[in-house]
DNA sequence: ATATTTTACTTGTAAATACAAGTTAAATGA
DNA sequence: TCATTTAACTTGTATTTACAAGTAAAATAT
């Protein structure tokens, strides 16, 4: 088995093209250049080009125009897989930090799970982590995370502390998120959460309830999410 | 010019998957034909087949596994072009009504608009309106709309009881969404915002900024939607 | 009976080709 | 000069062909 996963060209083209975008080697508004330069550029045929960009599409990176061309579209920062926007403009990469609160624990799902559990996933019970994101020394976000224990050895062991979860998953046992689904709901702030996001109690608060679909069939992360949207807005696309 | 655009044949097939999933032709885990199957059935190749999947996977109707199939996923009931969510699994369509608070009027653009707006928008004011959405009679969504007024002649004149709004530009003025950006946060729900949506004063609010992109360039839709989010949630797909 | 291999499916990737339809700017006409 | 037409782009739709890779069940060997 080769060590390194052989990556689609339609795959490498799009990492290629959303790290020009990130990078501001292409702007907001820009053209990109036209699917047959692409085709010269990088070697491929329209259809595997036009894949590339489909994705892109999708994901919101840029806008398509039939007879114009693919324009690029402004980008929102992304905070773990959630988007913010405030008031500042700069919400730059070093402003943000992550605390943990609770360090990986393996333990029983609570009873009145969020979401419904499979009977594999129930058995074998789940690792519980809790963090604080803070944007610029202000708690944003305090997330509660539920990971089935399944095929992850010595996952407790691991540091969070500067990784993203996501980026340790993904290099360390190869999961990827696919999707997934997610409820949204205004509360107010209980005694605990106003504690970790500074707020009063009974302020209001966002609660986003998750659950992530990954590449290995049956296996879900689960996080239930605060989030302080005082000055800052969660921001989507749809 | 003819009267009814040709539709492609892929939107085509999609737009018959679709209604079957709505229609529980098609249920919750189940395989859908192979494409090879859909080729047969449709008289269409695969490429085109694989187009309408790809767009129902994206559009959270379906999962892909290769090797295995198109399975279909579980189906939100959709509200406007929202989704919700709730305690009660009875979500009919029968049990959804709006109400209309302020019917559609030409007016200045607000001071401040949520959303930065082009000159010709400036110009040309807006056509503004609110409603309410109700779920089984409880108030769920108060929706304030905007408008820009180019090339709309006689939409204030319309009725909006009983239709959807985007209904109403897609039939009349072939306007069509094709998606969009929103913000969200938790607010506090003002006096205004209680008493159409029945809550106490102060209770915690979801409100959604939303800017809406069309087929038409440089043509967006916006509206502020404040949700009563107590008994049902917002639901999304990412 | 059990474990392994094979086989027949499924979707994923990729090429080459053709024409349709929308956009823009240059060329042409009055 | 100004309006119109044309031409040269752009992306959209669709066919055909080929093989790779993942899945599951049937066939086979132990």
């Amino acid at each position: 088995m080769s060590p390194q996963k052989s990556i689609p060209q339609h795959r490498r083209l799009y990492e290629v093209l959303r790290k020009h975008i990130s990078d501001g080697v292409y702007k907001e508004g820009d053209l990109l250049p036209s699917e047959n330069e692409l085709c010269q550029l990088f070697g491929m045929t329209r259809p595997t080009v036009r894949q590339s960009l489909s994705t892109l599409a999708n994901d919101g990176y840029i806008r398509k125009h039939q007879g114009k061309g693919s324009i690029v579209h402004h980008l929102p920062r992304e905070i773990g897989i959630l988007s913010v926007s405030g008031t500042t403009s700069a919400v730059g990469d070093r402003n943000l930090k992550t605390k943990i609160i609770v360090k990986p624990v393996l333990m029983p799902w609570p009873r009145d799970f969020m979401f419904q559990l499979s009977e594999l996933e129930k058995e074998s019970g789940c690792i519980y982590m809790e963090r604080v994101r803070l944007l610029e020394d202000v708690p944003i976000f305090y997330d509660i995370s539920y990971i089935a224990n399944i095929n992850l050895p010595r996952i407790t062991a691991r540091q969070f502390e500067n990784r993203s979860l996501f980026r340790i998953l993904r290099e360390h046992y190869r999961i990827e998120i696919k999707g997934g689904d997610q409820r949204i709901k205004a509360i107010r702030a209980s005694t605990k959460i106003s504690r970790f996001l500074n707020l009063k109690k009974d302020q209001p608060v966002l609660h986003l309830e998750r659950k992530m679909e990954t590449n290995i069939p049956g296996f879900f992360l689960y996080s239930s999410i605060f989030c302080n949207t005082e000055k800052y807005s969660i921001f989507g696309r749809f």
